[in-house]
DNA sequence: AAGATTTATGCAATCGATTGTTTTAAGGTG
DNA sequence: CACCTTAAAACAATCGATTGCATAAATCTT
C-alpha cells in the first residue's frame, strides 16, 4: 500500500470488512462491534496513521462540515477578530471555514458564494449584509442556513449576531454630554448599511434625549467606514459647523481619519475637538491621542454567530438576535470643551437665532 | 426531481447517459460529443440550474481544488493584504482557500494543518514559518505542495516569497545616514522567526558598511512583532543607549509600541528621535507622526505565493524564491538628529572610548 | 434440543461525478 | 454488398466512506 491509507487498508489490516471497520471508527456506531474487533481496527488505524477522507465522507453523508465566510474587507480591522472567533467556535465542533474577501463588491461577492455553494458547505455567515441585499436574500429563499454577523438586512432574514449599538451610542453622547459638550457632530457610515444607519438613527435619539438640540448636532455621511471618508467629513464640519467640540466617527477607521484631517488644520485633539470612534479595533489604544471607543469582542462575536449557524445547521431553534454587551472605553481622545470654545458656540447658536 | 440538481438529473433531461453529459459539460472533452448533443445538455443544465458538486469531483480527480492557508495572527495588519492577495490569485482558477489561525501555537497550527489535509487540500501556503518549524519539514517529508510566504525555514524546502528585505534595510539605513545619525539603533523581532532574523543581519551588515560604529548601533531583542515588545525594548534603548538618535523597528507594530513608549517618556519624535518601521501597514500613514517605513505589497506577495502553489500544484516548475520589490517610504517620524543630540552623542561614545 | 432472540459481521448500494472500455450506428472503401 | 474505420453514446468501475439489510453465529427460552 502506497500513499495515503484509505479505510480499506484499515479494514484490510484488520482482518475485517471495510464496513465494520467504518462502524468500529466512528463514536456512535462502535457499540454496534465487538469490543475485540473495535480493538484490532483502533490499533491498526493508529498503525497506519489513518485519517478519515473528510470528501468522501462529506459526499456521503451529505454534510461537508465546512462553512463559508463573507467578509467585505479583511483589511478592515475589525474583521480578523471575528474570524479569529469563527475559527475558534468551529474548530472544536469540526468544521472548517472558507473565508472570502469580497469587497463590498456584488459580482465578487456572488462568486464567492457560487463557490462556496458547489463546495457544499453546510451554511453560510454573512459579515457583510447592506440593508437590502440580494444574496443574502436569496440564500434565504434557497433555505440555506446562514447568520449574519456585525451588520444585518432591514428584513429579518436570518439570525444576527452584533455588539449592542444603541447601547453604545447612547453611552458616548452621555460621556461627551458629561463633559459638557453641548454641539456634537456624528459622522455616520454609509446608510445603505445597518450598522451606519441604525448608529446615527440611535445619536439622533439620545442627543436629544440628554438635552442637546437638534440644530447643534449635525450628522454628516461617510461615503466608506474608512479613513479618507472620515477625512472628508471632517472637513465639512469644521468648515459649516464650527460651534462642534466634539466628533462621534462611525468607526475607528473614521475616527482615524478625523485625527489626521484634525492635525492637518491645526485643531487639537482633544483640547479643541473631542473625537469619539466605534469599535475599539487593535491599534485604537494606540494612537496618539488614544481614541475613545466603544469596545465590542470581535472575537466573541465570530464565535457566537458560528455556534448560532452550528445549531441552525444541526436543527437546533435558537434566538433569532444577539446583541453582545459593549464598553465605552474613555482614552485621551475626548476632555471636557475648552471654556473659550463653549461660549463662542453658545454664541454661534444664538445668532442663529 | 427535488433539491439540487445533480448531473444524473441534467442527463435524464437531456436524455442521454450520464458519461455523456459530463463529457458535454467539460471543456476538454466536450469534442467527443456531437455538436447537437452537447447543446441539449448545456441547455439542460442551464435550464435546470445545474451546478457540479464540487466535493464529488475533487474525490474522484484526486484534486480537491483546495489550499490551506496558515497564517499566524490574522489580527497583525500585514497578514489580510497577503491573504486578499492569496483569493485574488486562487479565484480565478477555480480555487478556493481554508484560511486558519495558528496563534503562533504549535498545537493550533497542528490541528488545522490536520483538518485541511483531511480535507484532502492540494497544496499549503504557510505564512507561519519558523527558522526551525517542525510541522514544515513535517510537509515536505510527505512531499505536499507548500510556498512559504513572508517567513521561511533555513532550510530551503518550498519555494520560498517575501519582500526584499535586505535592500529595505539599506534603504533604511541610508535614509539615516544621510539624514546625519551615526547612533541608530534597531529593534529586532523574534530571532526564531526569520524576518526578524535576517532584518537584524542586514541591519549589523550595513550600517557597518555606511560608516557606523557598531559599538553605537545597539540591537535590542522584541519578544514579539507586537506594539507591547516594541514599548518595553524602547524603554531599554533609552536607559542604556542615550546616545541613540534612531529606532529602526523590526515591524511596524514594534514601531507603534515604540512611538508610544517615547511619548510616555517625553522624547519627541521625530525632533528628538527617529522611528522607522517596515512593512507599511494599512495604518502606518494615519499614525502621529505619519510612520517612515518600508512598503511591501501583501496583496503582490499573497498573489505570487498562491501562483508559485498552483503551478507547484501543476507539476510546472517555478523559481524557488521571489523577492519583491520593497519601498522607502519617507514620511514624518524620521528627521536629521537635534544638533545637541549629536554632539551629545559624540561625547558619549569618545567618553566610551 | 428446537426455536426465538440477540449480537457481530459481511454484503452491497449509495453519495455525485469522471473516465477507460465496450457497444452501436453511421459512413467509407473496394 | 461485405468489410473496415470512425464517431457517438452507453456501460460500468471508481474515488473513500457510510449505512440499511442480510446472514451467520452465539446466547437465551421453555
Amino acid at each position: 500500500m502506497v500513499g495515503i491509507p484509505t479505510l480499506d487498508d484499515v479494514a484490510r489490516a484488520a482482518q475485517v470488512h471495510p464496513g465494520t471497520a467504518s462502524r468500529a471508527l466512528n463514536e456512535e456506531t462502535r457499540s454496534k462491534v465487538s469490543p475485540a474487533t473495535v480493538g484490532r481496527v483502533l490499533a491498526a488505524a493508529d498503525r497506519l496513521g489513518y485519517t478519515p477522507n473528510a470528501v468522501a465522507r462529506g459526499l456521503r453523508r451529505q454534510r461537508s462540515m465546512t462553512v463559508g465566510v463573507l467578509i467585505p474587507d479583511l483589511t478592515n480591522a475589525i474583521f480578523p477578530p471575528i474570524v479569529r472567533g469563527i475559527e475558534e467556535s468551529l474548530s472544536p465542533r469540526g468544521f472548517t471555514a472558507f473565508v472570502a474577501n469580497t469587497d463590498n463588491d456584488d459580482y465578487r461577492e456572488r462568486r464567492a458564494f457560487e463557490a462556496f455553494r458547489a463546495r457544499q458547505v453546510d451554511g453560510f455567515i454573512f459579515a457583510n449584509a447592506r440593508r437590502d441585499h440580494g444574496l443574502i436574500q436569496e440564500a434565504f429563499n434557497l433555505g440555506i442556513p446562514s447568520v449574519l454577523a456585525n451588520r444585518r438586512t432591514d428584513k429579518s432574514l436570518f439570525p444576527w449576531v452584533a455588539g449592542d449599538d444603541d447601547d453604545g451610542v447612547e453611552q458616548i453622547v452621555k460621556h461627551l454630554v458629561e463633559l459638557g459638550h453641548t454641539h456634537v457632530a456624528h459622522i455616520a457610515g454609509p446608510q445603505n448599511n445597518s450598522a451606519g444607519f441604525a448608529r446615527a438613527e440611535s445619536f439622533r435619539h439620545f442627543v436629544k434625549q440628554h438635552g442637546l438640540r437638534e440644530l447643534d448636532c449635525p450628522v454628516v455621511i461617510a461615503d466608506a467606514f474608512d479613513t479618507e471618508s472620515g477625512g472628508s467629513a471632517t472637513k465639512q464640519i469644521l468648515h459649516h459647523f464650527p460651534a462642534v467640540t466634539a466628533i462621534f466617527a462611525g468607526n475607528d477607521m473614521i475616527a482615524v481619519g478625523v485625527l489626521g484631517a484634525l492635525r492637518e488644520a491645526g485643531v487639537h485633539c482633544p483640547v479643541d475637538m473631542s473625537v469619539v470612534g466605534f469599535n475599539d479595533m487593535p491599534l485604537a489604544k494606540d494612537l496618539a491621542p488614544s481614541l475613545t471607543t466603544v469596545a465590542v469582542s470581535g472575537q466573541q462575536l465570530g464565535a457566537m454567530a458560528a455556534t448560532l449557524l452550528l445549531d441552525e445547521i444541526a436543527g437546533v431553534d435558537r434566538e433569532r438576535t444577539v446583541l453582545l454587551p459593549v464598553e465605552l472605553v474613555v482614552r485621551e481622545s475626548t476632555a471636557p470643551p475648552r471654556v473659550g470654545a463653549l461660549s463662542l458656540a453658545r454664541q454661534a447658536s444664538a445668532a442663529r437665532e
